[in-house]
DNA sequence: GCCAACGTTGGC
DNA sequence: GCCAACGTTGGC
């Protein structure tokens, strides 16, 4: 067995992909292609395992929010878009052998009863320490036990 | 659409 | 290796 389990957020323009188009993929799992953050890679690379809670969190919208619940299936493997000269996240400088980006499989557990708007995430104050309120334009972001706590009890219309 | 924050690039 | 210029993100 792995060690034990971490959470993690993962942010998506709901207009390139959302929650429901995950929940729409065969078995509701799917790739996360695309992160090319230097920070992100590291996490996907390196820490993100099987089992690991995600909160996937809607951005760039009228009222961004986390939205359901994911589950890590695979852990990083090089993400081959970067190898496609036709895919936008086309990267010249990532090769096989030296592979720069990363990517994880997530499948889509369920979704929230009801969205948690950033504007909720703001006012709890349990949640000030959150990394999304304070490195907003990082996509790929550890979340604390207590965090996830509290953010899927709100989510699931508890409180 | 604006613009602040911030990550990346590239000249030196 | 510094740092200014530039590009992108993402809330508003």
């Amino acid at each position: 067995m792995t060690g034990e389990r971490h959470f993690w957020l993962f942010k998506t323009e709901p207009s390139c992909f959302s929650f429901a188009d995950l929940q729409a993929r065969p078995d509701g799992t799917e790739h996360w292609d695309g992160v090319r953050n230097f920070q992100a890679r590291n996490y996907l690379r390196d820490e993100i395992g099987v089992g690991d809670g995600v909160l996937v969190y809607h951005s760039n919208i009228p009222e961004p929010a986390v939205v359901g619940v994911a589950v890590v299936v695979k852990a990083g493997y090089p993400d081959f878009t970067a190898r496609n000269p036709r895919n936008v996240h086309f990267d010249l400088k990532s090769t096989v052998d030296r592979p720069i980006w990363y990517m994880v499989d997530i499948r889509a557990e369920r979704p929230f009863y009801r969205p948690v708007s950033l504007a909720e995430l703001k006012g709890h104050p349990g949640l000030a320490g959150m990394v999304l309120l304070q490195r907003s334009r990082l996509s790929v972001q550890p979340v604390t036990p207590e965090q996830w706590s509290i953010i899927f009890r709100l989510g699931s219309g508890a409180e």
